[in-house]
DNA sequence: ACTCCACAGGAATTGAGGGGTG
DNA sequence: CACCCCTCAATTCCTGTGGAGT
């Protein structure tokens, strides 16, 4: 007997529950395509293209939206004879309009004549880039996904759409679509780049549990065998996605999951249970990655604080984390941070969600201060630290303490 | 109505580490 | 080699703040 056989009894396909997959036609999206049409317009009238925004939380279809209308207007452009140039950027991992603009570069260039991305003036980087696009030539559209990373830093949001008025270009139309996560992004940016690159703007909604009900079934038609998934499976995977502020994308993963789970048992059906399971390990599998992206300093925060939880001293005020965070430190032989940086670390294992942040007040009697307790599961926490080589030791003793008082459920 | 605690968090700056040119 | 650029964690300095107590 083989050690590998097919196993095709769940699943018929499983791309489509796959990330990247393109369907053919876009669900639930028709007013958005509208105006994303007509935005696109100009380009086939050969006139200038417009700059676009576009804004809304993540597996609201943005992306696939997008690429589905530019497939189709670098379809149309090259029936009429139009040149057209389309290029994507993610700017996921990219934090500045430096690296943007550097990363732009080197999609023009060959391999052997990659740009740095450090190191040159941020003015000699753009003008390379206004260089390569005069050589391009004709409409270029430049799609800058999760354009929010960058920050306030919105130099490069200025100078692309400006680049034919300000005559650094002159063979070249580029325009700018933009898309972001994060509302507030379009109101961070300075008001001269916002007049120009939210000429248009296309605003995605959440998806609400009815659509996306639709969006789910349609794909677990196409992915899995007729039959084989419970009908109470996809709307309550619609309905977890929903909570998950509207996003498709989560409840495509939570199918996946389910399916891989039951084909993992030999089951013959996907069921509620598997979903269920798939929730819980899809939850703690994205909590962990969230926790070990973090750098030293903020896991030492985090195991103060854990340490805490596991002498049953939190909600612990700033002070009280910072004394064990001190003595945690000096203990592993690290470098000890000045409070106020630890403030900032606790801030943002707050915002991650690892964190429960108090707002307390005592009046005359304390002031106002914040408490923090860990709002996930201690185990989880403690997974994230024994894998970090210099907290190793201090966390075992954490898990050990932790299961005498019996705080871990697992 | 006013005080005042004790911390929150913004702004400016530094310094080390990535890289460049001539 | 000297000199310059970008990045980012971290420090220093400082102003803001909400409500218990008077």
């Amino acid at each position: 007997m083989p050690m590998f056989e097919p196993d095709e009894t769940i699943f018929a396909d499983e791309l489509p529950l796959r990330e990247n997959w393109q369907p053919d036609r876009i669900q639930e999206r028709d007013e958005e395509l509208t105006q994303y049409k007509a935005a696109l317009q100009p380009v086939i009238n050969e006139a200038p293209p417009k700059n676009l925004f576009l804004y809304g939380k993540t597996g609201v279809g943005k992306t696939v939206a997008t690429r589905y209308v530019l497939y189709h207007l670098q379809e149309d452009a090259a029936e009429y004879g139009i040149d057209l140039t389309v290029i994507t950027q993610p700017c996921n991992s990219l934090n500045s309009s430096y690296q943007v603009a550097v990363a732009l570069v080197n999609q023009f260039r060959s391999s052997d004549n990659q740009l740095p991305s450090t190191g040159y003036p941020q003015q000699d980087v753009f003008n390379a880039l206004f260089d390569e696009l005069d050589k391009v030539g004709g409409t270029v559209l430049i799609v800058l996904d999760e354009i929010d990373n960058i920050g306030d830093d919105d130099d490069l949001l200025y100078e692309l759409p400006r680049a034919e008025a300000n005559g650094y270009v002159d063979n070249v139309w580029p325009g700018v679509i933009g898309i972001s996560n994060d509302f507030t992004f379009r109101d961070q940016l300075s008001p001269k780049v916002k007049s120009t690159l939210c000429e248009e703007e296309i605003r995605f909604a959440p998806y609400n549990a009815n659509e996306l009900q639709n969006i789910l079934q349609r794909r677990v038609d196409l992915a899995f065998h007729d039959g084989v998934v419970d009908g109470d499976v996809v709307p309550l995977a619609a309905a977890f996605a929903a909570q998950d502020s509207g996003n498709a994308r989560q409840g495509l993963r939570l199918l996946h999951k389910s399916g891989e789970l039951a084909r993992g048992r030999g089951d013959d059906r996907v069921t509620t249970a598997h979903l269920q399971e798939a929730k819980t390990w899809l939850d703690r599998d994205q909590l962990e990655e969230g926790m070990r992206e973090m750098t030293t300093q903020v896991h030492f925060v985090l195991c103060a604080v854990a340490q805490l939880a596991v002498q049953s001293e939190t909600p612990a005020k700033t002070q009280h984390v910072y004394e064990t965070y001190t003595a945690l430190a000096e203990e592993l032989d690290a470098n000890v941070l000045s409070e106020r940086r630890v403030r900032d670390h606790l801030s943002e294992l707050s915002m991650q969600g690892v964190l429960n942040v108090n707002e307390r007040n005592t009046g005359i009697h304390g002031g106002s201060y914040y408490e923090y307790e860990i709002s996930v599961d201690l185990a989880a926490v403690l997974d994230v630290l024994l894998d970090i080589d210099r907290l190793e030791g201090a966390a075992e003793t954490l898990e050990q303490q932790a299961q005498r008082r019996s705080l871990l459920n697992s």
